[in-house]
DNA sequence: GTCAAGTAAATTGTCGACAATCGTCAAAAT
DNA sequence: ATTTTGACGATTGTCGACAATTTACTTGAC
């Protein structure tokens, strides 16, 4: 390896680009509901607003769009997507395969380092587990851990697909704007799904993963029920 | 809308935009084998080659990145992708968790329109799996039978994904350049899968899917070992 | 009053040009 | 001889402008 001796620790330096930067940016205020859903996102006005060409906003866009925070119809442009109730369904319902299989797989490749990180991130759930972080902190908290279950899983699709429906979960909750009255409850059930790894059983990890993300999307839909009846009580 | 009257059969006239027509040209080029995995995908060339600007040819190849078939590095641009051992494993195992799982889905949702497209793609699988047609129809033709799969199982997050890696998975079979010497046994593997899920049995077709992917799986499996043998004999 | 056609404004689709960045290679210093 | 530095060529990144399309509005006929 060729590396200066006398060089401190000096990180990558992140060098992102401007389109990787409008993506965030948008990202955030979709998920954060700046952009209602159903809204047009305007090409030229993002542009207008960010201080930037057309051409980084399109692409950061059609980034987006395969997140799922953003539909494109040809010659009419990108809306901010709507959510209904079937869809938050369907995408618990997908996460489940996904996510059950990634921790499958997991238990084969399982090893010290990824039990570090998993602790850290289960710790880093407890800690924002309370009502003095907001919900967008909590939630990504919870994502980071599942995230590192499809990181370690040694396939690199899950991790992939992961990535782009974990925008989507992400959006999909902070548009119901209130997940649980406690957030410790849901928290807590992570604690089984490492316990079950750590003790290499593929049974109980499969059923711990299934109850927590079972879990999780019981609460949603729930929670989307509630918003949905107060938006139109017909 | 301006329409003649008595206008005959007229086709909605491509209306897809030049991004999918280029989009479409790349795809075939690199699948057929014209760019070699790993060449370099410069915007200017392709641009200049089919008579465009470059815009188009960018967000053609970012659609082609989410396909898969090439990646992208920040300030160098978009390449072919090389297909690894590990990467065709991976990419397998994957769809057999995604088709496994839609499958399975499929049998609640199961009805007779299903049943006869599935009926219909399976009699083309059949008819095109001798020699006198070439190998990219019958791999088009297999892949259709799957995604049909996919879109009955009622939960479009499948579709979406199958989407994305079945072009992959084209692009994987098309580098080994031969599949098997017997076109007709692998079709033969769909067989079970659809009656099974006439019969509305869930196990059934299950196994019998299961088997027909890891079929698939052995067979492309096995070629890429032998056509990497044959590359680098060492 | 309703509906259709026509027109104007706004938005996306595409383009060509310039700026920023990367890879290469030669020249100079050690 | 090896390594570093600098400049050059090529490619991507971004921009502003124009063309094509869609949408909204107005006008007119029935």
């Amino acid at each position: 390896m060729n590396e200066t001796p006398s060089s401190p620790g000096f990180q990558p330096l992140d060098r992102e680009g401007l389109v990787q930067t409008v993506a965030k940016m948008l990202s955030k205020a979709i998920v954060t509901g700046q952009l209602a859903p159903g809204a047009r996102l305007s090409e030229s006005v993002v542009a207008r607003e960010l201080g930037v060409s057309r051409a980084p906003v399109r692409e950061a866009a059609r980034l987006l769009e395969s997140s799922g925070l953003v539909t494109y119809e040809p010659n009419r442009g990108f809306f901010v997507r709507q959510v209904s109730a079937k869809a938050i369904a369907d995408l618990y319902e997908f996460r489940i395969v996904i996510e059950l299989a990634a921790v499958k797989r997991l238990i084969r490749t399982w090893n010290d380092d990824i039990h570090a990180a998993l602790s850290a991130q289960l710790a880093e759930i407890n800690r924002v587990a309370t009502d003095d972080f907001d919900m967008l902190t909590q939630v990504e908290a919870d994502l980071q851990f599942h995230r590192l279950l499809c990181s370690g899983s040694g396939n690199p699709k899950f991790l992939t697909v992961f990535d782009q429906i974990a925008t989507e979960t992400e959006f999909s909750i902070m548009v119901i704007g209130r997940l649980y009255d406690d957030p410790d409850r849901l928290a807590k059930t992570h604690e089984p799904v490492l316990e079950a790894l750590c003790s290499g059983d593929e049974t109980q990890a499969v059923d711990a993963m299934q109850y927590h993300i079972g879990e999780a999307q019981r609460l949603v839909t729930e929670q989307f029920r509630i918003l949905e009846e107060g938006k139109t009580p017909q």
